[in-house]
DNA sequence: TCTGGGGTCCTAGGACCC
DNA sequence: TCTGGGGTCCTAGGACCC
């Protein structure tokens, strides 16, 4: 689920000079802002800059390109969409949706040099820059103007990468993150303490960032619907059904209040995994245990990449069709070795004993909590 | 016409200890 | 001999996000 912000200094962490002459009249005073950038149909606008093409085509990235196999959609252009292909969707039921639709492979390598690129531009900006992945990033700002900041972004971005973006703006992450949406395509929206209820009160409990499908139906049993209910909503009376940390939050994000920081630094690894679906499911449990060895002598050099220690090791199986089951391993001491991470997902697995057919196997190793 | 891969955080229950 | 109540750690699973 979202970050739970138990923090409670306002962008502590933040530090970032205020500009010299910050003294000007009361209408344009100089404050302190979260912008979240967020590229539009990042994936596939990265492959029309190489096949221009393509433009005001259907096209569907997923997969290796294969729209028969196993495998789901990672982005859809926007005229994909049209058909109802978005991401997530499995790929087959993208190739009904839209059989017009060019179907095109993941390319990973891409997207990530195309991501520096547009962090690069961001980081030109007087902002802490954090990160959020491929497409997206929070910058925290101090400007009297946020709106022309944020299209000098836009126009930045756009000059250099040809891609674009839109901007939400907000007084904090949350707002910020909520008010992107809003400015899409190519555009700039702010959502305030001012307009936050104006927008989002009537919206269902999904619409806010970190509250899922699964969450949301949880909620209407308990009679909450809109934002604006669960903004109304006893924190105490959700901490009893949703637990001591997430029902406290679920009131705060209804009511847009958050005050995680924006923080360049990315936090500390948890944890390096890797997994695989099978094409066709796997019965052969030697072939299991061959496969899962691989994956840890995978996870171990990502293990040392990281110069961290693993402290455990987790394997993951989902059984066909779609049960998932983990079990893990402690380490006896803290290690980052091939040998002893295989050893211990092969003794993880171990202690599977429903050896039925298998779609997915996944190891997993974590790190120490932090001291 | 089923459901990727790589992450994070939280919860609940049992073990264990005082 | 029997008893309660807390705390903390570990583990598996759930939920969500990009």
């Amino acid at each position: 689920m979202g970050q739970r912000d138990l923090e409670l200094t306002p962008a502590g962490g933040q530090r970032h000079d205020r500009a010299p002459g910050a003294h000007r009249g009361e209408n344009d005073r100089v404050a302190r802002w979260v912008l979240h950038v967020d590229l539009d149909q990042f994936i596939a606008a990265v492959e029309l800059l190489r096949r221009p093409e393509l433009r005001d085509r259907p096209v569907v990235v997923g997969g290796d390109g294969d729209p028969t196999k196993r495998g789901v959609v990672a982005t859809a252009s926007y005229p994909a969409r049209e058909f109802g292909v978005h991401s997530g969707l499995p790929l087959r039921t993208a190739a009904r949706r839209c059989p017009d639709a060019v179907f095109l492979p993941v390319d990973r390598p891409a997207y990530e040099a195309a991501s520096a690129e547009v962090m690069a531009v961001l980081r030109e900006f007087d902002a802490v820059v954090e990160v959020l992945g491929w497409d997206e990033a929070f910058l925290g700002v101090t400007t009297a103007d946020p709106e022309a900041l944020a299209h000098r972004i836009r126009r930045r971005v756009r000059a250099v990468t040809d891609l674009d973006c839109s901007v939400g703006i907000g007084q904090n992450k949350v707002q910020a993150k909520l008010a992107t949406g809003f400015g899409k395509p190519a555009g700039v929206f702010r959502l305030t303490d001012q307009n936050w209820f104006a927008v989002l009160g009537d919206k269902p409990t999904s619409a806010l960032w970190g509250i899922g499908a699964r969450t949301a139906k949880r909620l209407a049993e308990a009679g909450i619907t809109t934002v604006c209910e669960l903004a109304a909503a006893d924190p105490a009376r959700l901490a009893e059904r949703f637990g001591p940390a997430t029902g406290p939050w679920l009131v705060r994000v209804a009511r847009g209040q958050d005050s995680t920081p924006v923080l360049a630094t990315p936090a500390r690894a948890r944890s390096r995994s890797r997994e695989t679906t099978y094409q066709r499911d796997l019965d052969d449990w030697e072939l299991i245990r061959q496969e899962v060895g691989q994956l840890a002598r995978r996870v171990a050099v990502d293990v040392r990449a990281e110069h961290l220690p693993a402290v455990r090791v987790v394997v993951k199986v989902r059984y066909a069709p779609f049960t998932t089951r983990t079990h893990g391993q402690a380490l006896t001491a803290p290690s980052a070795e091939a040998s002893v991470i295989e050893q211990a997902a092969l003794a993880a697995l171990d202690r599977f004993t429903e050896h039925r057919p298998v779609r997915l196997l996944g190891v997993r190793a974590d790190f120490a909590r932090a001291a």
